[in-house]
DNA sequence: CGGGACGTAAACACGA
DNA sequence: CTCGTGTTTACGTCCC
C-alpha cells in the first residue's frame, strides 16, 4: 500500500501558510491510505504551475477547480501535493503551483517546495516527511531528499536510507545525491514513481520518461552537492522559482542551460504582477528564503544540507546581502525596527557617495609578487619614498602615500591602516623634517642630518655584528686547532717525563687541591692571546701579553677574555700544577685562606718571574712552557722559592721546612721575603721585595733565563679597580674543559666539590662579548698595544701607565675596528671608551651573546656560595695581572736597581737536572732570606692581615664577594 | 626579564 | 559637517 501525505513543508516563517483554517478547508486531510485511490493521478502535462497565470498547456483546470472552489485544484491535485494556499480571489483560476511531481503508481505528489523529504510513514510526531512512502522497514524514516541545487540548477535527489534506492533501475546507496531530470524513475524500497518536470513543451510532447541511465559520475556526494556555491545560488536565486515559472512559457524548463540570471531578470520583472505562490507579494525570495532562513524546517543533519550549514548558508546570505545592500533586499525574517528604519532612511540621503570604499582586494587579485609586505619598516619605507620623489620643497602626505603605493605596490592592494602608520611615523620619526606648509598640511621630507648619524651608528652596528660573527668563527677555530694541540703537546710532555722531581711524601697537610684549583684559576690569567685578536704571534710571550694587557687596562677583568690557553700554556700549566701540589703536600698550611693566598701568590710570582725573565733575555715563545720544557727542575726551584717567599709574606713566618728551593722532593717552605719572587737565575735568581735590594739567587742550575722579580708580592696592596667578580670567558671555559679533559684539572677538589655555580662562574664567562662588553677582552687589544711595556723592567715597578691610565671600556673581543664600536649602545652611548665608568655593566651591554652571563647575576650566584671568595680572590689576583703590579711603596730606586741587574745578567743555560738542586738551592735560599730579610720590614707595614687582605681585594671591586672554593674552603678547615 | 624599536589603532584637534 | 592631516597615547610584538 502507498500512501502519500501531504504533509506541507511549509516555512513557519511563512505564517498566511501555516494558517491552520485555510489549511482545514483547502486542504483536505489527507488519507493515509488509499489516498491514491480518491485522488486520481496526474499527468504530467497537466502540472499547473501557474498562479493567475495559464502557462501554455503545462496547467489544467479540474472541474473543481473550476468550481469556484476557493483552491479547487488544491483540493483535488494538492491533495499529493504541497497545498499552498493561493492569495488570489477565488476566481481566478486556481491552479497548482509546483515545481515538480512525483508520479506514484496511483497517485501523485506535487513538490512545491525546494525540499521535499521522503521517507516512512511516521509514526511519531518527531520526524515528518513529505511524501509518506509507508509503513515498511525497508523505507528508512527519511529516506530520500528531493532538492534543488542552486548551483547546478536542477533537482537533485539525495539518498539517505540504509537500503538506498534504484533510480533508473540502477541502485544507488545511501549518501549519494544524484540529479534528476524529467521522467527519472526512482525506486524506494518497493515503491516505484517517477520524477517528472513541468518541462518545455517539446519535453511535454515527448512525454516519454527520460530514459537517461543514471550516469555514476552525477553521482556525487552529498557535501559537494546542493549548496555547494550556496552564496551564489542563494543571492542569484532571488527570484522564487515559483515565479520563474510564471512568465516563462517554458516554465520548469530543467535544462541546464538555464541561467538563473535570465531568470532573475525575468522574475523581477514580473514581482510586480505576479503574486508568488505562498507569499504576500513584494519580494520573491520566498523559495529562497524558504530554503535558507528556516532551519526548522530541515533536518540540519540532513545529508543534503551537509557541506554547508543552514546557519552557515543564513550568514552567507546576510554576508550577501550586507554587500549588496541595494541589490540585495534584507531579508524577510530580518525585521527591522522602525528605529533603524528611520536611522536608515536619515543616513541614506546623506552618505551620498560612500565614498567608494576601498575595494577590498581577494588573494587572487592581487599579484603574487605583491602580496607580502615589504620587509623594511615604515620609516625606511617613508624615507625610501621621500628620496625617490621628494623635491626640494618636501612632499605632502598625499603623496607621500602615493609613492608608497607606487614603489611598494603592496600598499595598493592591502587595507588601508598603513596610512596611519605612515602619519604616525611621520610625525613621530625625526628622521622626517616638516620642509614647508602646503595648504592643509605640511611637505616631509627627509632630516639629513639625522639620517646621516643614523646611518653611521647603522653601519658600526653591521661592522660590530660581521666582526663579531668572525670572531667566533676564528675563535672555534683556533679552540679546535689548540685543543688538539694541547692534547698532542700533552701526551709528549708528560708521558714519560721522569724530569719532574719526586714528592717527598713528607707530612701533607697542604692541599694539593688548592694548588690545582689555584692553578687552574690561574689558566685564567695566564692564558695565551686570545684567539679573536690577530694580534699576537705565536712567537711573542703570550702570558706576557696578557698580562701586559692586564696590566694597562686596569678595568679589564682578565676573566671575561675569551683568552685561549696554547698547549704551552697547557704544559706549564701542568707541570706548575703538578709541582705546586707537591711542594703545598710537604708543608702545613694553617687555613685555607691562607693557603690559597699563598699559593697564589706563589703562582703568580713564578709565572711573572719567568716571563719576566723570558723576557729580558729575549727568549721568545712562552717562556715558561719552554723553560718547564727545557728545565723543568729549575721550574720547580722557582717555584719552591716563590712559595716560601709567599708563605713568608701571608703568614710572617718562615716555612719551617722551607729549605732548598731545588729540591722539590724536599720540603720546601724556606721563609720567604714577604714578597720576594723568586728567579730561576742560573747565576742568581733572585728575590726581589719592594724596598730591598738584590739579591743573588742561588744557582740552581744551570742557567735559566735571568727572571726578574716581580716585585708584586703583596695582593692586598693590589687593588683591581674592576667591581666584580671575573668570569671566564667561554673560551677560558673551553680550556677548563679541556685541561680536565687531559686530566691536569681533572681531581682539583675545588672543581669537584666547588659549587657548580662559583666554579662555574668563574670559569665560564660571558662568551663574546661582542659589543664592548664591559668585562671584554681588551687585553687583546692591550696585548697589542702594549706588551713592551710590560717587558721594560720598570714597567714591572711602575704601575705604570697601567696605573694611570684609565681601564679602556673592555671590548672583551676588542679588535681593531671592533672594539670602538662595540662597547655601549649602538645608537645611544657614544663608541668611545667609558673610561672609568662605574656604571659601565650594568647597563651598555649592548648585545649581549646568548651565553652572556650577567655580572651582577654572576657575582650574585659567587654570593650565594661563601666559599668561594678564597677561589674568585685566586682568579682575582691570578687573571688580574695586577697582581704584578709594583705597589706604589715598593716602587723605589733600589728596587729598580736590582730589577736591572737581574736583566742585565746572562740568561742561563739550561739546567741540567742532576746537578741543579744542590747548587741552587744553597744559593738562592741564602739570596732569598736576604732579601727578604730586608723586605720583611716593608711587607708587614704593609700587610697587616695578608690572609684577610686578599678577600678584601675581592670586595672591594665586588661587593658580592663571592665564595667559591667552597672545596678550598673545606680543606682549609679541614687542615686547621 | 626589561627596554627599545616598531607596528597598529584610536582619540583628538585643526583647518580646508 | 566631512575629510584630510597631524599629534599623542596606548598596546602589542619582536628582538636584543
Amino acid at each position: 500500500m502507498m500512501s502519500v501525505s501531504s504533509n506541507a513543508v511549509l516555512d513557519s516563517s511563512k505564517p498566511e501558510q501555516l494558517d491552520p483554517e485555510k489549511y482545514a478547508k483547502t486542504i483536505p486531510q489527507v488519507k493515509k491510505e488509499g489516498a491514491h485511490d480518491i485522488l486520481p493521478p496526474v499527468q504530467v502535462d497537466t502540472i499547473i504551475t501557474k498562479v493567475g497565470k495559464t502557462v501554455d498547456n503545462t496547467h489544467i483546470k479540474t472541474e473543481k477547480s473550476k468550481a469556484k472552489e476557493a483552491q479547487p485544484m488544491l483540493t483535488q491535485e494538492s491533495a499529493l501535493g504541497n497545498p499552498k494556499p493561493s492569495p488570489t480571489n477565488g476566481d481566478s483560476v486556481s491552479k497548482v503551483s509546483a515545481y515538480a511531481r512525483l508520479d506514484f503508481e496511483k497517485s501523485m505528489f506535487y513538490v512545491q517546495t525546494l525540499q521535499v523529504v521522503l521517507g516512512r510513514n511516521p509514526d511519531s510526531n518527531h520526524h515528518t516527511v513529505d511524501v509518506d512512502l509507508g509503513n515498511i522497514k525497508s523505507v528508512s524514516r527519511r529516506h530520500a531528499i528531493i532538492h534543488y541545487n542552486f548551483a547546478a540548477q536542477r533537482f537533485e535527489l539525495s539518498v539517505l536510507g540504509r537500503n538506498g534506492a534504484f533510480i533508473n533501475d540502477t541502485f544507488v546507496e545511501s549518501g549519494i545525491t544524484l540529479p534528476l531530470s524529467h521522467g527519472t524513475k526512482i525506486q524506494i524500497g518497493t515503491i516505484e514513481f517517477r520524477f517528472l518536470l513541468p518541462s518545455s513543451k517539446s519535453r511535454e510532447r515527448s512525454k516519454s520518461p527520460s530514459k537517461k541511465q543514471i550516469n555514476p559520475v552525477d553521482a556525487v556526494q552529498l557535501k559537494t552537492n546542493l549548496y555547494k556555491n550556496s552564496s551564489k545560488a542563494l543571492h542569484n536565486s532571488r527570484g522564487n522559482l515559483s515565479s520563474l515559472s510564471e512568465t516563462e512559457k517554458d516554465v520548469f524548463k530543467s535544462d541546464d542551460e538555464t541561467k538563473l540570471g535570465e531568470r532573475r531578470k525575468l522574475s523581477s520583472n514580473i514581482v510586480s504582477t505576479v503574486t508568488p505562490v505562498g507569499s504576500s507579494s513584494s519580494s520573491t525570495p520566498k523559495a529562497l528564503n524558504l530554503s535558507i532562513s528556516n532551519p526548522n524546517d530541515f533536518d540540519v543533519n540532513a545529508p543534503t544540507r551537509s557541506g554547508i550549514s543552514i546557519a552557515q548558508q543564513v550568514t552567507e546570505a546576510l554576508q550577501t546581502a550586507a554587500v549588496n545592500p541595494q541589490s540585495y533586499p534584507p531579508p524577510i525574517n530580518q525585521p527591522l525596527d522602525a528605529a533603524a528604519l528611520a536611522n536608515l532612511k536619515k543616513k541614506e540621503p546623506r552618505k551620498k557617495q560612500p565614498k567608494q570604499p576601498k575595494k577590498v582586494y581577494t588573494l587572487e587579485e592581487i599579484p603574487p609578487e605583491y602580496r607580502t609586505k615589504p620587509a623594511c619598516s615604515y620609516s625606511t619605507l617613508i624615507a625610501t619614498c621621500l628620496r625617490a620623489r621628494s623635491t626640494e620643497k618636501g612632499m605632502s602626505l598625499s603623496e607621500i602615500y602615493k609613492a608608497i603605493q607606487e614603489i611598494y605596490p603592496y600598499y595598493k592592494y592591502c587595507p588601508d591602516g598603513w596610512q596611519s602608520s605612515v602619519r604616525h611615523n611621520l610625525s613621530l620619526n625625526k628622521l622626517f623634517k616638516k620642509v614647508s606648509k602646503e595648504g592643509k598640511g605640511w611637505l616631509w621630507g627627509l632630516d639629513e642630518e639625522y639620517c646621516a648619524e643614523k646611518e653611521k651608528v647603522k653601519k658600526k652596528q653591521v661592522a660590530a655584528a660581521a666582526a663579531k660573527v668572525k670572531s667566533q668563527q676564528d675563535r672555534i677555530q683556533q679552540q679546535q686547532q689548540q685543543h688538539m694541540q694541547q692534547l698532542q703537546n700533552l701526551q709528549q710532555k708528560y708521558s714519560g717525563s721522569g724530569a719532574l722531581p719526586d714528592t717527598s711524601p713528607g707530612a701533607a697537610i697542604a692541599s694539593p687541591d688548592i694548588a690545582r684549583s689555584i692553578v687552574q684559576k690561574a689558566t685564567v690569567g695566564i692564558s695565551d692571546s686570545p684567539s679573536p685578536t690577530p694580534v699576537t704571534p705565536s712567537s711573542s710571550n703570550n702570558i706576557q701579553a696578557q698580562l701586559a694587557a692586564n696590566r694597562s687596562n686596569p678595568n679589564i677583568r682578565p676573566g671575561q677574555k675569551p683568552n685561549q690557553l696554547s698547549s704551552d700554556t697547557m704544559k706549564a700549566l701542568g707541570y706548575l700544577q703538578q709541582e705546586l701540589i707537591k711542594l703545598t703536600k710537604d708543608r702545613k698550611m694553617t687555613d685555607k685562606a691562607t693557603t690559597t693566598t699563598i699559593l697564589t701568590q706563589a703562582l703568580a710570582m713564578t709565572i711573572a718571574q719567568v716571563n719576566q725573565a723570558a723576557k729580558n733575555a729575549g727568549i721568545p715563545g712562552n717562556p715558561l712552557a719552554s723553560l718547564i720544557e727545557r728545565n723543568p727542575q729549575h721550574v720547580t726551584k722557582i717555584l719552591t722559592a716563590a712559595l716560601n717567599a709567599a708563605t713568608l709574606q701571608v703568614t710572617k713566618v718562615k716555612p719551617p721546612n722551607s729549605t732548598n728551593v731545588g729540591t722539590s722532593s724536599k720540603s720546601l717552605g724556606t721563609p720567604k721575603p714577604p714578597q720576594a719572587s723568586v728567579v730561576t737565575q742560573p747565576s742568581q735568581p733572585r728575590v726581589q721585595t719592594p724596598t730591598q735590594p738584590p739579591f743573588k739567587a742561588p744557582h740552581v742550575t744551570a742557567k735559566p733565563p735571568s727572571v726578574q722579580v716581580p716585585v708584586a708580592t703583596n695582593i692586598s696592596s693590589m687593588k683591581t679597580p674592576v667591581p666584580s667578580i671575573q668570569v671566564p670567558s667561554p673560551v677560558v671555559e673551553s680550556e677548563a674543559k679541556n685541561l680536565d679533559s687531559v686530566g691536569i684539572l681533572k681531581d682539583s677538589p675545588s672543581q669537584s666539590n666547588a659549587s657548580p655555580k662559583s666554579s662555574a662562574s668563574m670559569i665560564k664567562k660571558p662568551n663574546y662579548y661582542a659589543k664592548g662588553q664591559p668585562g671584554a677582552s681588551a687585553d687583546t687589544i692591550n696585548k697589542l698595544k702594549r706588551p713592551e711595556g710590560f717587558s721594560k723592567p720598570n714597567s714591572l715597578m711602575k704601575p705604570q701607565n697601567n696605573l694611570g691610565h684609565p681601564r679602556l671600556p673592555m671590548s672583551f673581543n676588542a679588535r681593531p675596528g671592533v672594539a670602538e664600536s662595540t662597547p655601549g649602545t649602538p645608537g645611544v652611548s657614544p663608541p668611545k671608551p667609558r673610561a672609568h665608568q662605574p656604571q659601565p655593566y650594568s647597563k651598555a651591554q649592548p648585545l649581549k651573546p646568548v651565553g652572556y652571563v650577567n655580572r651582577e647575576k654572576a657575582s650574585t650566584q659567587v654570593d650565594a656560595n661563601p666559599v668561594s671568595k678564597v677561589d674568585q680572590h685566586t682568579v682575582d689576583t691570578l687573571t688580574d695581572s695586577s697582581f704584578l703590579e709594583l705597589p706604589p711603596e715598593l716602587s723605589n730606586p733600589e728596587l729598580d736597581k736590582v730589577l736591572e741587574s737581574f736583566s742585565a745578567s746572562p740568561t742561563p743555560d739550561p739546567v741540567q737536572p742532576g746537578k741543579t738542586d744542590q747548587l741552587g738551592d744553597v744559593d738562592f735560599d741564602k739570596e732569598l732570606d736576604d732579601i727578604l730579610s730586608t723586605s720583611a720590614s716593608v711587607n708587614n707595614s704593609r700587610q697587616a692581615t695578608p690572609t684577610a687582605e686578599a678577600p678584601n681585594l675581592k670586595r672591594e671591586r665586588t661587593d658580592s664577594d663571592e665564595p667559591e672554593g667552597s672545596t678550598i674552603a673545606k680543606m682549609a678547615k679541614s687542615e686547621q
